[in-house]
DNA sequence: GATTTGCTTGACCTTTACGTCAATCGATCG
DNA sequence: CGATCGATTGACGTAAAGGTCAAGCAAATC
């Protein structure tokens, strides 16, 4: 009983990621195929650790946000780069602000759409409560169905 | 002089339009092809009206957002659904409530990335900082380069 | 009237991001 | 020991989003 059941393992294989993250062995192969990331292997069998999980989420994370994988990688990148030596700091401080200012940018994009559907739903929700009022003053006298 | 020049024409010719919005005509007949524009012909002609122009906006802020063409369709289906029918206004309103709960979810891993980078962005400025003091104190009683 | 300019359709090509077998290989189960 | 299970590589297929010719037509220009 040195090691009580870990709530969340530190390795897993192929099947158990694929399955946890809600996509196929082969999108992580694939994934692996692109460099986005580099289980060990025992033998010939990818083993995956926990930082493997976190970068696969963060993978994720950014096709949902509708980056190529490409860009993905240059994404990761800023998370490895070595903040040792100042020129590569200098480097990785410009690339960040870049990545950074684009986000901000697609935050805008997304809080305008945002806000023009919430615009429709008020309308449509008005629309709904005035024809709701309609109805009921044609039927006034008709009995309304309880609850 | 019945009409003073206009600040934005009516009317725009694919080019004009390909150009002002920095895509190519191509990708404006696709659009075409995949139902998300109608622009009238004048003969065989593509003429496209301020409206078309608008949605054309509107899809291209849609890719941005990293969307297919497909979705792109739907979101531009919530913008003209007929607001007459209390039954179409129901079907708008969860459609509408659907994509709000999509952006909203896509806003806040904006938020997590954008909050990831500053923090990167802000350890690599003060690293830069502290090997900026560093250097001074080891060159201490050396002149600064002015300016 | 021939040519250039701008538009048209059509056809095929390319990249990205996987899906889908097929064949193989090693560990485990019966 | 044969079969099954989980993993591997490799090859081919596919949908999406255009790019890139090619050929034609029509109006303006030389």
């Amino acid at each position: 009983m040195e090691h009580p059941a870990p709530a969340t393992p530190e390795l897993f294989s192929i099947a158990q990621l694929a399955e946890e993250l809600g996509i196929t062995h082969r999108a992580i192969r694939f994934y692996e195929a692109k460099g986005l990331i580099k289980p060990l292997r025992l033998g010939t069998t990818r083993v995956f650790g926990r930082r493997d999980r976190a970068r696969l989420q963060l993978v994720l994370r950014g096709i949902r946000l509708g980056f190529t994988l490409a860009e993905v990688g240059e994404y990761l990148d800023l998370y490895d780069t070595d903040r040792t030596k100042r020129g590569q700091i200098r480097l990785l401080l410009d690339k960040v602000r870049e990545r950074i200012a684009a986000l901000e940018a697609q935050r805008a994009d997304l809080e305008q759409a945002l806000a023009e559907l919430n615009d429709i739903a008020a309308q449509a929700q008005s629309a709904l409560n005035q024809s709701a009022l309609t109805q009921s003053n044609e039927t006034a006298g008709t009995k309304r169905r309880a609850q």
